[in-house]
DNA sequence: CGTAAATGTGTAATTTGTACACGCAACGCT
DNA sequence: AGCGTTGCGTGTACAAATTACACATTTACG
């Protein structure tokens, strides 16, 4: 597709998409979301395919007349996730004239994370714009559309400061895992090494996991504990308002 | 004015401001300041009065077709203080259905806040909607129109969390300063009281403080020593990223 | 001239964070 | 079967940061 043809296409976008509802939903604003999700010890987000341009965004929708902001990001959510009722927080609005489509009508974003349990969403595209949805590695995603790539980057810069208030280990990890495995979320949001003895220390300090057995064989050499989160206790200590950070 | 007038005003409301250039600006969006300021040792932020209801409310503006979201908060800073290049940051988008002018058109308000020179800034208000702009003490301000009292709040907390990482002290005191004076902004700002020994020890340890002088007789019974930010080692300590919190 | 109010200053105790080394279990190789 | 390698689990000593705490100085006011 030429750069011409490409700009119509843009131009087109939000026209295509929304079709002849266009007047139930509010012009120029937008919705994007942040899904985390943690498989294989690894940080993963969800993308979508954008059929036409061969590229790859953040799931995202339109504001409905008839809906708050965070419903149309609850909403955003079931409709690629299947998921209801999961951690959703606004945490940036993205407003420069440069950003979006260019050519196209103006957008303003407003950007939400999500914590979400992977092996419970079910990634759905929207079969219009997109053809593909799905997980990718924090580390090892393709470079994004539009100014998403920046959304990214601050969404993991809230997750970071507010790894200490929000239960985002209790999210990501709602079944059980090891003590290695946390670490390694802790490690891949706050962007550093952490040292085994003193997370383990500060982690079982908390006290807010249970353990519940050794783990058989995945593929380690020394089966690590299983552990869960007393999800009662863990919200006791978000109230008194223990720091959860390492 | 009887509650079927009222309901007609709010209706007006954005067709009135915004007058024929309505179609010069996004429709449903806005975005609202909550300016800081401090004057004799209290936090204050700026209001402006609602001619026609005889109530309160933040400054706030509509964003233009040619500007930023960032842009429209400037607009608005300048518009109400005169002035220009002051901090002034994004805190929340503010997105429910019950918000705003009840039976008005709905609106989507993206909220900022301002750290400013109060000495500098020159209270000015619409003179369309608004007929007075002021300062009011942040402890003692009127219940304010629209969800802006949440606003205020939420903006609070931004300012709590922050407290440590931007240029608080140095934004709003310029000038000389006690340090009664600052302890009482943070003691304001965090909203517990602080150990006054602990604090000046923090304080001049994190040596960004420059001791100018002897405060001459203002009203209090010793005179506590002026100081003034080092604004070079400030910035200094807050890319070395140091705690400035308390 | 005494009293009350507000300011400035340092030290000890506690808490928190950081650095660091070894034994154990499983796997793979020979 | 034995040995080496990899990954997991645990505790202690030191450093840093935070907290608690008491008294002397200055000035306004009566």
């Amino acid at each position: 597709m030429d750069s011409r043809d490409l700009r119509i296409d843009q131009a087109r976008t939000s026209i295509e998409f929304l079709g002849s509802d266009a007047h139930e939903y509010l012009p120029h604003l937008a919705v994007d979301c942040v899904v985390f999700g943690v498989h294989e010890g690894d940080l993963r987000i969800l993308l979508t395919h954008w059929t036409k341009r061969d590229r790859w965004s953040l799931p995202g929708g339109f504001v409905r007349n008839d809906e708050s902001v965070d419903e149309t990001a609850s909403r955003v959510l079931r409709m690629r996730t299947g998921l209801d009722d999961v951690f959703l927080e606004q945490f940036h609005t993205f407003g420069s004239l440069d950003r979006g489509h260019p050519g196209a009508d103006r957008f303003v974003s407003v950007g939400y994370y999500a914590l979400v349990d992977f092996s419970m969403a079910t990634p759905t595209p929207d079969g219009i714009l997109t053809d593909e949805c799905r997980w990718w590695n924090l580390c090892g995603r393709p470079d994004l559309l539009f100014d998403h790539d920046e959304m990214v980057a601050r969404a993991l810069g809230t997750l970071r400061l507010q790894l200490g208030t929000r239960p985002i280990g209790l999210t990501l990890f709602p079944d059980d895992f090891t003590l290695p495995e946390l670490q390694r979320l802790y490690e891949t949001v706050l962007g550093r090494s952490l040292d085994r003895r003193n997370f383990q220390k500060k982690m079982r300090e908390l006290g807010i996991l249970t353990r519940v057995g050794e783990k058989s064989t995945e593929n380690s050499r020394r089966a690590p504990y299983l552990y869960r989160f007393d999800a009662e206790k863990y919200a006791e200590a978000l109230e008194r308002g223990d720091s959860l950070a390492y």
